[in-house]
DNA sequence: CGATACGTTGTACGGCGTACAGAGTTCATC
DNA sequence: GATGAACTCTGTACGCCGTACAACGTATCG
């Protein structure tokens, strides 16, 4: 089924190509197979996502993935598409243009930590796909009370979404946290030794954010601050 | 050699462990193999940086660069500490903040238009090597003139970086826009005919955004945009 | 002179994405 | 009802990847 990507992102629409009725029934569609890959991707990470695993867990061959998704960097694509579009859109209703962008950050904060694979999708093509614009429509409604000019708006979305982007990852678990913390009571105080008196401002504010982000105060103070900072910096343009 | 990855970051250092004197001397070092990997994914991009292939510019077999380096993924911790090295790091001297953060945000851009496989090496084990901590000092440096008790500045530092590095990505030659480029007279149309009236506004602005993005408007707009909200979302802190 | 520590190398293993050729199944058509 | 096209499914194979391991060569130390 080399049917291309675009019509794969919108199989649901009513006028896509349905492909033929001969042959046998296909056992598995291009929607179970991005289902059983987000479910192992949620699971286990992107990493997990291997053509063989997800067969294994489709119970059916290899190759027989690629009769229904073209390649793995288009089965990415879709995975993408499908997650954006199962969000609820809940309209804004009165709500001011800071209620919604709080809602906006908040809901794909949410999507980040529901399904951190994300952050290693970045396929422009994924901009085609109905969930994604569907996305990208409502979260322009949470900007529309600000009366800006469409560039704009969009600038000004990006702006927001980078911010919940990075913010998101921060708050993920890190790749190789778990090598660090591990030598960590080797290589802490080889480090003390290295810097010596060097950077001492380094030092000193490392040591608090350190501190902070592992102990009592909040690690997410960083989120805290950077959404109270997009908030100032959109308050600004009106 | 397996010297742990932290002697590896601060091997210029005085107090580094210097290696025994027996068995033959090394044709190559950590210096010059990590000095080869950065030429590789400053010309081909990260993927290229393979262990054959590095093996192979560096005139050596391909096991013997494990003699150097640990592993792939420590390598490119050295890759990422070493271009953090060399950025030089003038003094701010009289500059307000605004302009101090405009310098940093403007180094940061620089830094990864050179290098853009950076955007590629997220490994926290980077903040112990000598680059990292001395672009880290002179960058809070910049921010010293806000005033700001240590966590807030380092989550100022973080807002301004996610900002740059959201930015530079954006600014940066996207991994799949050869794919969609190239199908694009086929599937416009096809993704018109499948969106029909419904989205006006994601259709309005996307088109808008669309046309400036390679159109005669400057394609950098989202940054100038974006670097302004961050000065006045940091100007509302004092 | 060993003995020792170190650099270098080739082979091999288990993974990956996927090209390709063939076999089996269903349907439209004659 | 037979035929052939359209379709799904499968196994094998190729060329990559990172790297564990063992063998070998070489320079220095005791």
């Amino acid at each position: 089924m080399p049917r291309p990507l675009i019509d794969l992102l919108w199989r649901d629409h009513p006028d896509a190509p349905a492909g033929g009725s001969r042959g046998p029934r296909a056992s598995v569609s291009t929607g179970t197979v991005v289902a059983a890959a987000i479910r192992l991707a949620d699971a286990d990470g992107l990493g997990a996502v291997t053509v063989r695993r997800l067969a294994g867990e489709l119970g059916v061959s290899t190759m027989s993935v690629y009769t229904h998704v073209n390649s793995r960097d288009d089965l990415l694509v879709l995975m993408a598409d499908a997650v954006h579009g199962q969000l609820d859109r809940p309209s804004y209703g009165r709500l001011g243009w800071r209620a919604r962008v709080r809602r906006l950050a908040e809901a794909n904060l949410a999507l980040l930590q529901a399904h951190p694979w994300l952050h290693e999708v970045r396929d422009d093509r994924t901009a085609l796909g109905p969930g994604t614009i569907a996305k990208y429509d409502h979260e322009l409604r949470a900007l529309t009370p600000l009366g800006l000019d469409p560039v704009t708006c969009d600038a000004a979305l990006t702006f927001v979404l980078d911010f919940v982007r990075a913010g998101a990852r921060s708050l993920a678990p890190r790749p190789h946290a778990a090598e660090l913390a591990e030598h960590w009571p080797e290589w802490g105080p080889r480090l003390a030794a290295y810097l010596g008196e060097d950077h001492p401002l380094a030092q000193e504010v490392g040591a608090a954010a350190g501190a902070a982000h592992d102990g009592a105060t909040d690690p997410s103070f960083a989120w805290d601050f950077g959404l109270a900072r997009v908030l100032d910096a959109l308050a600004a343009l009106t």
